[in-house]
DNA sequence: CTCCGGAACT
DNA sequence: AGTTCCGGAG
């Protein structure tokens, strides 16, 4: 039998609903997850690219200490922005940040904008980063697919399958609930199964609420 | 010591 | 497609 291009419908929706209600029960009461707003999310977004949660917390909060909207960062000199990102790494994050807050304080009316694509063009902001700040700020309805999301993708629904972006983002896409809403703790729930329990160096399925609509959990009861 | 991780650049 | 950036976890 040949191997489905897209998982079965039926899969889908268990995978989702099983999630969700996990997120609800387990998921960590993390700062970036209280707010809605643009800044913090954004800052928090760029804070985790390669970044873990345990680190970035504290210097999530002295940093929007410091710089509490976009626009006291692009006002704030460049030498300032780099001893404030000192710490974190990838200085080149900070640098891109500066430069995004002075474009959209100069170009969008001081407006972060909500619109994936219009993210992309900010600079520092990708794929996934555009993804999920227009999800977890504006709860757009947009996938967001980090390497610990496309990791969980491929091993419960492209387990044979290395390669191709674009099936992930489209199963991803397929994964979504149907409201912007719903989708913000899909995607939130996603995330924090790829960093709870589904992790790089081990897949924990006996611990895993998706594991009957998983293709590796189905495989072994670990 | 080896692996992990977004975006930009070559 | 491969490399670079930077620090932490296993």
């Amino acid at each position: 039998m040949p191997r489905p291009s897209s998982p079965p419908a039926e899969t889908v929706a268990r995978f989702r609903r099983q999630l969700l209600r996990w997120f609800r029960r387990h998921g960590r009461d993390l700062p970036w997850r209280a707010t809605r707003d643009p800044w913090r999310v954004l800052v928090s977004e760029v804070m985790l690219q390669q970044t873990q949660v345990a680190r970035v917390e504290g210097f999530y909060h002295r940093f929007l200490a410091r710089y509490p909207t976009l626009h006291d960062l692009a006002a704030a000199p460049p030498a300032q922005v780099r001893e404030s990102w000192e710490g974190l790494g990838y200085y080149r994050r900070a640098l891109n940040l500066h430069r995004l807050a002075v474009t959209v304080r100069d170009e969008h009316g001081g407006v972060l904008p909500a619109d994936p694509e219009r993210l992309r063009a900010l600079p520092g902001v990708g794929r996934y980063t555009a993804g999920a700040v227009a999800s977890f700020a504006y709860e757009r309805r947009t996938p967001a697919v980090d390497t610990n999301v496309a990791r969980v993708l491929r091993r419960a629904f492209h387990p044979r399958h290395a390669g191709s972006d674009r099936r992930l983002w489209e199963t991803a896409e397929r994964l979504l609930p149907r409201t912007g809403r719903a989708a913000w703790a899909f995607n939130q729930g996603i995330m924090e199964l790829g960093a709870l329990v589904c992790t790089a160096r081990v897949a924990r399925c006996g611990a895993c609420p998706v594991r009957s609509a998983c293709a590796t959990g189905r495989r072994r009861a670990t």
